[in-house]
This record gives C-alpha cells, structure tokens and sequence, in this order.
RNA sequence: GAUCGAUUAGCUCAGUUGGUUAGAGCGCCACAUUGACAUUGUGGAGGCCAUAGGUUCGAGUCCUAUAUCGAUCACCA
C-alpha cells in the first residue's frame, strides 16, 4: 500500500468494479434471492434531466446512499431506484433562452415540433446528470432507470388522470389563475412567489349617478382595468358606508353606471371601506363576482395587454395603460373636483405581490379554464387521507418540526391547477368537440407555409381546413362550455387497435389525420408535479414485475425541505389515491447547503460549490463525509473547503491506519511483534477484552443511530471513535504490547464497514488491499454483512 | 398577524430516553517528529449552553414567558 491514499485512481476503479459485479442490484435480483427477507427501497429524487450537478444533488447522494449502503450490508433485499425528470417549465425556459440566441421564439413552431425539438434537447444532455452522480458513489440500481417521459410513465400517469376524472376528483372550470405572462402559462398556489414591494395607491372618485357633483372616493392600486368595472362593494355592517348599498355611481373612465353591492369580505377598516370589483384580475373579486353572479369582463390578456373592450388603451401594457388612465382621470375636473378624478396618489404604499418563481415578473391573475383535483372532495378527501397517514404514524417526518408545516399545507390547500400552457410536458388527454363550438374556440397555428395565424376557430376554418390546423397546432383555448372527451388519442378515429399501443412519448399526441376531424386536442400539458407526485408509485409499477409488491410503500423518502408542498405531500395525496397506502414510511428532510461563512450559496455572491470540482480536489468520500458529518435533518448546513480537507485528512488517515495493521500482518518481525499480547487468545489479554467490549458498544451505538436515522451523529461518532480513539490509543497500545494485532484487525474490519456507507471508495479501496494477502474475506465490503454488536 | 425553527468555544455546528469534569472541525498557542499517517503526534488556551422564571435529587436537554435571527403562510382594494 502506498503512503497515500490516492482518490483520483481508487475512485473510477472502485465504482467499476461494484458495476462489473451487479452490487446495486437487491438480493432478490441476484440468483437464489430471498425474497421474504425484509426490504428497504428509496426513490431517488429525480435531477431535472439536463441539469448540471449542483451541491445539493451531492447532499441527498451522500445521505441516500449511506441509508442505502447500511441496508444493504445489514441484509435488507435494498433497491435504489434513480431517475430523471423532464422538470416541465425550467427545461422549456431554459430552451427558449436558447431560441431567443438564434433570435427564434416558441411561437416560430406548432407543438410536435417544439416538443420533439426540446426531447432532443434533454436527450443530449441527460446523461449529464447520471454520470456525475454516479461519480458521487451512488449505488443506485441503474437498470431501474426512469425518466419522467418514458412512455410507460406517460401512459400510467395520463391513466391516473382517467382514474381521477371518472372518480370525479377533477374538473374543468373557469378560475381565476397565477398567470405569467412572459412565461405564458398559469401555475398553482404554490409556485407563486410573494414578495413585498412599494406601489402607489391610487384613491380615486366616483361620483354619484343622481347626483355627478358629489362623489365618493376609494383606493385602489391597479386603476387600468377601471374601464371594466361595474361594481362597488362595501362591508354590509359598515355604519359609514351602509347607506351606499344599492345606489350608483358612474365609472370614472365610461361613465357607465355601476352598482354598490354589499359582500362582508369588505374591510371596513382599510381605506375609505368602499372597494371597486374587478372580478376577472382579482382573487376576492372573482370570488365575490361569483356569490353576487355579476359579469367577468376581461381587461387583460394572456400577453399582459389590454384588451379590445379597453378602447384608446386596447394593447397597450398594464404599466402603460396605468400611466394613461391616470392621467386621463386627472384631467377630467369640474369645478366640485377641479384636480380630477384622482384625490392622491400615495406612493409608498407596501404589499405584497404575486411573482412568476421562474421569471421573477409580476403575476396576472386571469380567469382560464383550466383542470383541476380535488383535494378536499367530501367523501374522498385526498388531503384527509394524507393526514390520516400523519395521525397513524405510517408516515414519518425526519426534520425539526417540519411534519406541522405538512399538516398546515394539507389543512389549507386549495385544488390543484394542474394545467400549464406549456409544450414541454405530459399532454392533458382531452380532446374538445369542434362542431358547432367553432365561435368558442382560439386557436393558433403553423400554417403549410410556415405562417402562425391565430383567432378565432370559426373565423380561421373560413381559409383553412381543419385537417391543416391540426397538422400545426400550437395553442388552442376552448370555453369553459366546450364539450370534450378524455382520451389519449382522437376520439373521433376509429380505434379498433389496441388502445395505447401509440402512447409513446415524445409522439403521443398531435396524429395527423386522414379522416374528417370532429375534435381538436388540448395543447396544455400537465403540471410537471402531478407526474412526480406519482413517481414512487411510477417507478415500481414500469420496471421489474415484483418491484411493486416488494418495494411498495418505500422505506424512506429523502429530499430538501424546500420542496415539501410541491412534492412530498402531492406524492402522499397520489400515492394514498392510486394504491391506498402511504407512499414511504418515513420522510427525511434534509436542509439547505450553506457556505462557510453560513450564508445562502448563489451565483451572484459567488460562493457556489461546484461538487464535481470538491471531488476532483479531495475525493467523492471526503465531500460526502463534511456534508453528512453532524447534519441533522430539517436543519442547514454550512461547509466550505476546511470541511472537505478535513475529511480528506480522515480518509487517509483510514488509509493509513489500515496500512499499519496490514504492514504488522506481512511483517511479523517486526518489534512490536514480539509483545506479550500478541500469543494470547482473540480477545482474552486485558487489553484485548477492554478493547471488544468498547468495539461492541460502538458498533451497537452506530447501528442504532443509522436506524434511528441520526446519520450526522453516527457520522461524528465514527470519526472521533475510529481517530481518537481506535488510532490514537489502541494503535499506540498495540506499539506498547497491550493490544494484540487480532483483536486490532478485528477493530478494523469493523471500522470499515461501518464507514462504508459514508466514505465508500477508501474503505472498499482499502478492502480490496487488504483481501489481496487475505482471501478469506468477503469478495466486496459493499456486498458484505454490517457487523454484529 | 399566524405558524414553525434556531440561539452552545473566535467561526461553522454536534450533543441520542434529563445523569459525572459540555464535544468536533476550522482557527489560535507551545512542543515533538526519520518506521502507519506532516493530509501527523502530544499538550494547551477558549463556553454563566440567548435572558428570566418553573418542574426535578439533578436541566444544554422538559415547561412558560421575553428578546434576537431565520423560514413559511395569510394578508385589505
């Protein structure tokens, strides 16, 4: 052995030889697996496919993988299962980025074509993410590989849409929805990203119907869609303002009459205690417009402009068309009001809006009819379910605290928006009726002549066939009243073939057509969490046969506990619908990836870890040892590159331990050979019995904390028993002739199993030296038993 | 406003069901070192465990309150 441990060489070598002998693979894989033995199975978080490794993929690695090591040596048939995921928005923004370089757009191609366009995209770079992480040690089982669109999940998944929609759990409504507009697509509650920020609020007159020189006045701080407003509200217990009920006033900007109605989630306190109604561009308006059944005029479109009703502001922005507006109502005086409509304009008001996660822009709200699940339905009530997963202790939470948040979540969700009006995704198998809908429909398309034409259905099929727009689809919009059917394939076609025998992924939809069409497809995709949600269920299901029934419910699902509402809970919901049981037993949470110093890692402050370069420098083994070393699940941890040297010294010094008992082993004439201890018995000299008796305990210690799940503490453990006291007393005892060479072989042995599952190169480089003089010992430490207490 | 965390050495953090003199890494000081390892060894300095109460034979650990920091949710035009 050489004096250094070298990680660059060990490394590769080592990850091919666990390759070469299928040790990834559980037991009941591998000929003459038992199969009644107790299972432990992980889904493996999937890395978006073409994302490049970042420190956080490196942390899960290092605690999934040392579960799953541990696992498997303590004999559990163990599967981890990996994938990709196709990560819908992210992918699709970061491909038209690169549109925008070659100066094209998403709205240059109909839907196939961008669709199959972004596949090859993702397929070149997928394999990124994979061989990176295989160089972090994973032993993940790579021939259950899933990607998020392979056809079988696509087919499972837009089944399971079926499943919800004949058990009525999901519906197509008209709601009002986030929508970015530079994005183009709507998201859930969830993604929507509060901020605070300063705005103007604008107080603005109303003056009164019967009476145009007297006027009321409220506050508002979005004045441009003014023009579509033909309701006041005010509080109906509210002294001060009780007699408006029922009176009219005149819009400031058309003068039309509108109506003071009274609704109660008017505060009485804030401002004048009089709000106008904009029910299409505001969440309690749209919920109010609707108790009161007043009309949803839509004042903004999809592209952020206003729309045709606006008059002189029709296309302009919402910032432009506030600018005008308010200096239109400022210059509309009369001697009771000679500076305007306007009475101030207090410009350093505080709320908080709305914005896009992925863009950062302000969010519109828009009423779109979109699909939703119901998550809170009477009888079966997916979040109740969830929470009686919680109540009876199926599942678990590791994480400081963190299962309250996941009740709170479960508590207050609100259906799920699970359309995106993105290509890259899982289309929404439905299909719309076209005849006699033409008016209710827009669409727009890529023409023959590469042309993109939008509007109106009815308008467009006066100059093209259906058969054409079909062909080029890129969007379309149908009513809220629009009939359609769930179904994969067009459902006007003949479909005496077997029924999903053409669900295969990147051509799953579109199918030009021979026949005259009845039925235009969605173009909306599914939220890329709905197929992730069913990603424990998806991966057992699409591989080997017995994995469901083996691996189902998985044993632990470990993850960030910043994605504990997108994806934790949305897999218990699906999970608990699909099977009727808990996804995982437990759930362990860990926490964000500091730097040194504590602080957040971004690029802008330039304090990100690139993992790939950590194990370059020190070792796979020394960057997974600082990151799971004294972490606690729930809670942050901070490591710069003291840690990692740190941990790149305790490797070798492994290394080096392990070198001086092989060297006493080959070398017995050596001077400390010639101790007392070293005639008697394994384990009878004093010494010798002190010392197993403290290894016994360590070892019971160890595996109680790994199956406790504190692997931070095990982690700490290990390195101050095996340095401090296996290297700097029982070695030095052993150089005094108070320890014999057995029992510290033994000692060894033992220290490295149980530091396999944390620093897997060095202690299976270190196996395979010593093996090469002892072929008594097993062919791999990966594969061999934990020790016994 | 509500909820959930955190507060321990100069810095970053562990501390298992309450149980002797509270630990690690990095940093600091002194010394050592040709035979496992300088990616080292030995020794050392450094802590009212945020504050105030309480429970207990005993509290860093359990309870209550306060303060500070952080996260999340709800926010009203």
């Amino acid at each position: 052995m050489e004096s250094r441990y070298d990680h660059l060489q060990a490394e590769q070598e080592i990850y091919t030889l666990w390759e070469d002998a299928h040790a990834f693979a559980p037991s009941s894989d591998r000929a003459g697996g038992d199969t009644a033995q107790k299972s432990f199975s992980i889904i493996m978080p999937p890395p978006n496919a073409n994302d490049p490794l970042h420190i956080g993929h490196a942390m899960f690695v290092s605690i999934e993988d040392a579960l799953t090591r541990f696992h498997r040596m303590r004999g559990d048939n163990t599967v981890w299962i990996p994938g990709t995921d196709h990560a819908g928005i992210e992918t699709q923004f970061v491909y038209e980025k690169k549109l925008k370089k070659q100066g094209k757009s998403r709205f240059d191609f109909d839907r196939q074509t961008l669709f199959n366009d972004i596949m090859a995209y993702v397929k070149e770079n997928s394999d990124v993410a994979v061989n990176q992480i295989k160089k972090l040690g994973a032993s993940a089982d790579w021939s259950r590989f899933t990607f998020t669109l392979d056809p079988d999940v696509v087919e499972f998944v837009t089944g399971t849409f079926k499943r919800l929609a004949a058990d009525n759990l999901v519906y197509r409504d008209l709601q009002l929805v986030n929508f970015c507009v530079n994005c183009g697509t709507s998201f859930s509650e969830l993604e929507v990203n509060h901020i605070d920020q300063t705005s103007s609020l604008y107080y603005v007159r109303y003056r009164m119907a019967d009476n145009p020189k007297e006027y009321i006045t409220l506050a508002t701080t979005r004045p441009e869609p003014i023009w579509a407003d033909t309701h006041l509200a005010v509080h109906p217990d509210n002294k001060k303002t009780m007699h408006l009920i029922g009176k009219k006033v005149l819009n400031p900007l058309t003068d039309a009459e509108m109506e003071i109605i009274a609704d109660d989630f008017v505060d009485p306190e804030f401002g004048t205690g009089i709000v106008k109604l904009t029910p299409a561009h505001d969440f309690n308006d749209f919920a109010a417009a609707k108790r009161h059944n007043l009309p949803i005029i839509i004042a903004v479109d999809r592209r952020g402009k206003m729309t045709d009703g606006a008059g002189k502001y029709a296309g302009m922005s919402s910032k432009a068309a506030r600018e005008a507006v308010v200096a239109d109502l400022q210059t509309k005086t009369s001697p009771e009001y000679p500076d305007g409509l306007i009475e101030k304009i207090d410009t350093n008001y505080q709320n908080r809006i709305g914005t896009c996660y992925r863009c950062g822009r302000v969010l519109e709200p828009l009423p779109l009819p979109q699909f939703f699940i119901k998550v809170n339905a009477e009888k079966k009530s997916l979040t109740q379910a969830a929470l009686k997963v919680l109540d009876e202790g199926k599942t678990i939470v590791h994480g400081a605290g963190r299962e309250k948040i996941l009740r709170h979540w479960l508590e207050n969700l609100q259906d799920w928006n699970i359309s995106r009006q993105i290509v890259w995704g899982i289309r929404i198998p439905v299909w719309y009726e076209v005849s006699g809908h033409e008016e209710k429909i827009t669409v727009s398309f890529i023409t023959a002549q590469k042309e993109l034409k939008q509007g109106v259905l009815a308008e467009l099929l006066k100059e093209h066939s259906l058969e054409e727009i079909a062909a080029g689809l890129q969007q379309l919009f149908a009513d809220n009243t629009v009939p359609y059917t769930i179904s994969v394939e067009d459902p006007s076609e003949d479909q005496s073939a077997s029924t999903n025998s053409n669900i295969k992924g990147a051509k799953n939809t579109n199918q030009t057509t021979k026949s005259k069409k009845l039925y235009l497809p969605e173009t909306d995709t599914f939220d890329t969490w709905f197929s992730s949600a069913q990603w424990p269920v998806v991966t057992l299901k699409t591989n080997k046969p017995d994995d469901f029934s083996r691996f189902y419910p998985t044993t632990v699902m470990e993850t960030g506990y910043d994605i504990l509402p997108f994806w934790v809970m949305r897999m218990m919901i699906m999970g608990i619908y699909i099977t009727g049981q808990t996804p995982f037993s437990e759930v362990y949470l860990h926490g964000l990836v500091r730097d040194a110093k504590g602080q957040k890692m971004s690029k802008s402050k330039g304090n990100v870890i690139n993992p790939l370069e950590i194990v370059e420098k020190f070792g796979a083994d020394a960057l997974r040892m600082a990151l799971v070393i004294r972490s606690t699940p729930g809670l942050d941890k901070s490591v710069g590159d003291q840690d990692f040297k740190a941990m790149r010294n305790f490797s070798n010094k492994i290394w080096n331990a392990s070198r001086f008992i092989a060297l006493q082993d080959e070398n017995p004439s050596h001077e400390v050979a010639t101790n007392q201890a070293e005639t008697s018995e394994l384990g009878t000299g004093s010494g010798d019995a002190v010392f197993m008796e403290k290894l016994a305990t360590i070892t019971a210690e160890i595996t109680k904390n790994m199956l406790d799940r504190k692997i931070g503490l095990a982690a700490d453990t290990l390195y101050n028993e095996f340095w401090h006291w296996f290297c700097d007393e029982c070695i030095e005892q052993h150089k005094q002739g108070s320890i014999s060479l057995k029992v510290l072989q033994e000692g060894l042995h033992a220290f490295l199993h149980m530091l396999h599952p944390f620093m897997p190169f060095v202690t299976e480089k270190i196996w395979q030296e010593l093996r090469a003089t002892d072929d008594s010992l097993p062919e791999q430490l990966i594969t061999s038993s934990w020790p016994e207490a």
